[in-house]
Order: C-alpha cells, then structure tokens, then sequence
DNA sequence: GTAATAGAGGATAAAAATGTCCTTTATTAA
DNA sequence: TTAATAAAGGACATTTTTATCCTCTATTAC
C-alpha cells in the first residue's frame, strides 16, 4: 500500500510526537531503536521531512527532532501525500494515465470508491492522536 | 496499491477473456499493443500466470493465449494474490510484521477495514464481466 | 517430414527503491 | 574558544522491480 520510506517515515512522526508531547526532543539513533528502522535510511527520511517542514530539527548536544504544534495537527494523508506523491488517493487501479471518468478502466467505479475511503481514513487520522495509546502499550511500533 | 507486473496481468487477463468469449487465441504481441505494455515483461507475466492455471496457451500457428470457463470466474483477488501474495489483504499498514489484535499498531483497526473493502471489492469482481463494457468502448485498457 | 510460427524458459540489463558511509555544519556545555 | 554532539547532505552500495534478448520446444500448414 505504502513505500517501506513512507511507513518508516509514519512510524518515525508518530514516535516523534508523543516524545514532543512529553516536551523532549528525540535523537536519530533513540528514533531508530523504537520503530526497528534501519538508522541511515529513517536519518534521510527526517531530512526530506524535515525540509518539507512535517519535522522540526536542532544540531548539537541536547539537539534532535520535534514536533511543534503545527505538525501535530497534520494527517497521515498530509504525510503519504509528501513521501508517496498522490498516486494512490487519485491514480487508477489498473496504472492508466488516461483513465477518467470519461475514459474509465474496467475497475474504475468499484476502485474510486476504495481509493476515497483510504483517503478518508488517513485524512481522518492526525499525527498526534496516536500518543495515548502508545503510552499506555496499547499500540506498538516494532517490527518484531 | 499493486506491482506494475499485477497492473500488467490484469488488464491483460480482461483483455484475454474478451477475445476469449469471441472464440479467438491471442498472441503475445496483439496483447502488447491492446493494453500498451512492454512485450517480453507481459510474455514472462502470461508465463507465470500459466503455469499457475489462470490462462491457457497454445504454442505454435494460430497458437496463442486463452481462457476457458473456470477462469473466467477467476476473481481479480485471485490474481492479485498469485502476483503481489497477500500482502495488501493480511499485512499491516505500517509494515509491522507482529501487528495484530493483541499487538496492534496504531493505525491497525482503521487499517483493517478498508483493507477488508478492498478485498471485498477485489473478491467481487470476476475477470469475465468487464468485456461487455470493453466491448462497447465503455471503458479501454490502453495507458495512452 | 519440413518450414514457419508462437509460447517457454534461461540469462542478462536497466532502473528504482532501499540501505550505508563519510564529511560538513550548526549548536551546546564547559 | 574549544571539544563534543547531533543533524545535513553528498556519495556510494545493495536489493528488488521492471524490462529485454536469445535459444529451445511444441504446434500447425503444406
């Protein structure tokens, strides 16, 4: 459904948050321990996200990622939309660059109906709820 | 949402089972230019899909692909599972290969349904009922 | 049987996604 | 101001996916 980069990069934002909430700052490696991610690869992906301003950074001692208010409010949607593209919540079930309404595919109808709930459902969702149950153990983010 | 090889093997099983209603065997390159796909990477598809039972090939002058009538009730899910595996119907959003209802991620039970959609979508739709549509110019399977 | 045709299958190539390393820059504590 | 720390960013390596080529085998028409 999504990239293994826009997992990874879910999983990081939904760690970074409930720390930010807790009002510390987090480090790369600390990240890449609690989502069982590869530390390189999730340090570029917090560059790009970082850059697209979904991510708040600090270099040097006591320095790390945060969210600030902003960023909390923003909605799984927001973030697949900036690593995947939109291909998913707007391109065709069957990979045609022409398929509309007006030029439909085979699965066009059956498919936007699917497509729009994922979009609904991630749009729904903000970065920020998650940090309840996650303190309480209720969710997890490992791998294994 | 699928491989571009799942994207491939889709439409050119909509496009088989058209022509197969007609009476007809397709070749390989007929089947490239009908759904605008590369020629040798759908012959190495049509292979796969043949050895695993979803269509039937004859080799030799008038020779070429077909399908008879148990797979044409063939489901798109069925494809899609023997392409990409069931990945997209079991797995868990986030990648978490230890997510479940005891152990859920956090975006694990507004995940579940519309994976389930999907799967119901995909389950209800048998390769045989798109030529009507194809076949009226309804809808097309070219990229272009 | 022979020649032509068309899929089967093995091998290889190109491109994209994923993952790693190393140097530079900004920040902090002492 | 200096040393230590941590992200930024460029370069490179590996793996997976996508795409191509070539030879072999089965089938048909003659």
């Amino acid at each position: 459904m999504f990239s293994k980069t826009c997992e990874y990069a879910i999983r990081a934002m939904i760690f970074i948050a409930q720390k930010s909430k807790a009002g510390s700052r987090v480090g790369i490696k600390e990240i890449a321990k609690a989502i069982d991610a590869p530390e390189y690869f999730i340090a570029k992906i917090l560059q790009d996200l970082s850059r697209k301003g979904f991510v708040q950074s600090l270099k040097g001692p006591t320095g790390g990622f945060y969210l600030d208010e902003e960023p909390l409010q923003c909605s799984l949607a927001d973030i697949v939309k900036a690593i995947d593209g939109d291909r998913l919540f707007t391109g065709c079930g069957l990979g045609l660059k022409n398929c509309s309404e007006a030029r439909p595919c085979p699965i066009h109808d059956v498919f936007k109906a699917v497509r729009d709930d994922i979009y609904n459902m991630l749009e729904d969702a903000r970065i920020g709820e998650f940090s309840k149950h996650l303190e309480k153990s209720l969710t997890f983010l490992k791998r294994k």
